[in-house]
DNA sequence: CTTGACTTTAAACCTTACTATAAGGTTTAA
DNA sequence: TTAAACCTTATAGTAAGGTTTAAAGTCAAG
């Protein structure tokens, strides 16, 4: 198995060489080895265990729960059922969020439909609303 | 008119003591005056301009863009067409986070759906898609 | 053998919106 | 009078996910 140094693994994945330590020191990512001078050395499983990590984060994981999948991934006597619940939370909490962003979207929606564009902020409606006193 | 000292205005509001003083740093909110021992002193228009302040935070502006309106707010000579074009650029911006949350989700069911819950990770799909060479 | 590219480490810095702390001064109620 | 509650300032910490810097060591090529 040929081994790389950190730039080269980080050029491969278009990831910064520090992005690599600090994963390193979130245990995310350990190199296969170091050099006598200290210098880390990657493997090829490196590179497709950082492919995961950008994947699962692409899919809103935090790398807190990136870790959590990949412990469960790294252990093959774990369950398939623990990996399904951690995605099902995911979800939802996906799904709150985009909620909250609806709701807001919608709330500035109706201020930006009522205001004409035209005249000085004494007559914005949106300006007028968020001065409003009643909720 | 009545003055009120920081704690007085922060419980009426539901804010920290902190929070107003942070605010003061960002300049958004001034008080009054002070007193000869240095106390600051609100008016009535502050509260204002605090429910003022939250209102837009809750519709999903940042501070930095809640010190915006406000100097439009503040300037009666300023153009409703401005305040229009902030609201229209938080719109969008709202909204592309949403499509990303939206994707998000999608992929994230895509998965799940294909996980039976049994087994061991060996045989689970969202590992496996997580781990796919291809993108 | 020297140059330049690369690596090492720890630590500070970035954003946002606070929150907490320390060390001290002021005001209020009993 | 005195304790509690309040106020002042500046500074630092929180989450998240890194980026940047500094000072030093290492490696390959010419």
């Amino acid at each position: 198995m040929q081994t790389m140094t950190i730039g080269k693994l980080a050029r491969d994945i278009g990831i910064g060489a520090g992005t690599l330590r600090y994963y390193e020191r979130l245990g995310l990512l350990t190199p296969a080895e170091r050099t006598a001078s200290g210098y880390r050395k990657y493997g090829e499983a490196a590179a497709r265990r950082l492919r995961f990590i950008r994947r699962a984060q692409a899919l809103g994981f935090t790398l807190e729960e990136v870790a959590e999948l990949l412990k469960l991934s790294d252990n093959p006597r774990a369950s398939a059922r623990q990996v399904k619940k951690t995605t099902q939370a995911k979800i939802a909490d996906i799904e709150q969020r985009i909620e909250a962003l609806v709701r807001m979207k919608q709330g500035l929606a109706t201020l930006e439909a009522q205001c004409s564009g035209h005249g000085h902020t004494g007559e914005c409606p949106i300006l007028a609303a968020l001065n409003q006193e009643d909720e």
